[in-house]
DNA sequence: CCAGTTTGTAAGCAGCTGCTTACAACGCTA
DNA sequence: TAGCGTTGTAAGCAGCTGCTTACAAACTGG
């Protein structure tokens, strides 16, 4: 556990050269998206040379593809199903939230290919669980639609940035969205 | 010598062309979102020169913006308020659309400048008609929590192709997302 | 201590991007 | 018909893109 502040702290360290181009893309994917993020730039956050970005991940898309599959599932594993909705709004609506998946989502959303595929598959696997809290004979679609409204708030939120929905506050857009949740989930009619 | 009955129909005609170039970037803009989309590919489609582009817009964000002013406040303008969230949702969900504004955000998102000043000023127009609809103290907010379901339900179908929500009936989806609106816009608790 | 592998660096490639320039063809009008 | 502004075309520019190559520096096992 010796950190040492050293001038060149690590200098040969595969590992951690990794980790660094994987953290910096993370934060460029989501704050850029996919095509507006350039590798040189995720190479010059991370400290490190672009060529080392393509020896070990291969491609640009890889590399998405990684930080996807690294941040995207963690609170899915971790939350109960009948928490995962309000969890997710919450964690969605704290300003200092770790979790970026969504937002390299969103920004990301024009962008075709292996990035679709991963798109589709983080979204299927939360719809899956949210779907298990109703048992309407359409509970999937419910699920979908619960999701939908999840990915619009934050679209209008962190893309758009529209007030006053941008600027509210968590509890207040909480209450008002778990209300019409609660409808939509428990209607059997 | 000349007597040619013109291959192309229209040889000179700036109008035809400037018009020509504005559907071809609205299909292109649509389909692949603007920074997927090049001139190249809008002057291709119009069947125009690439520099006739620049000389009638002046820039491709100039003529993103033009686009998305044509487009996007047709419907808006043409439906009284009360029935603008299912209007709107109802042809968001047929097949043959032809407003093709809320994909054009959606696939847009990524991307600054300009695009982004638009993409909030067609939103608050949404917004204020909406929220006209409930005399709750938080109108705004509510109104803006509705339209980011509309977004989200749009992104989920378009975008990301998500089933059971991308092929489910649209009568199905306007039943249970106007229950869950209804509760939003008339609990005032 | 030296061969061989791993890690890091610098340079460059081919292709694409938005945009500009120079110029030719056209058609109106005087 | 001559002049001139409008419309269309072809070529090219500078900069950026993802990705590759050639090579040097550091570490490791023998």
């Amino acid at each position: 556990m010796t950190e040492q502040p050293e001038p060149a702290a690590r200098r040969r360290d595969a590992a951690a050269t990794r980790l660094a181009l994987l953290d910096a893309a993370e934060k460029l994917f989501a704050e850029r998206g996919f095509d507006r993020t350039t590798v040189r730039d995720i190479a010059k956050l991370a400290g490190a040379n672009q060529s080392l970005l393509f020896r070990y991940f291969g491609s640009k898309e890889a590399l998405f593809e990684a930080v996807i599959a690294r941040s995207g599932r963690e609170q899915l594993a971790a939350t109960p199903p009948e928490r995962l909705f309000s969890t997710s709004l919450r964690s969605m609506l704290e300003p200092g939230r770790q979790n970026r998946a969504l937002e390299t989502y969103l920004r990301s959303s024009g962008s075709d290919g292996v990035a679709a595929a991963i798109r589709q598959e983080v979204g299927r696997e939360y719809a899956e669980v949210l779907a298990t809290l109703t048992d309407a004979p359409d509970a999937e679609l419910r699920a979908d639609l619960a999701l939908a409204w999840l990915m619009g708030i934050a679209l209008v939120r962190e893309v758009t940035g529209k007030e006053p929905l941008a600027g509210a506050d968590p509890e207040d857009i909480c209450r008002l969205v778990l209300t019409g949740i609660k409808t939509l989930l428990e209607r059997s009619e």
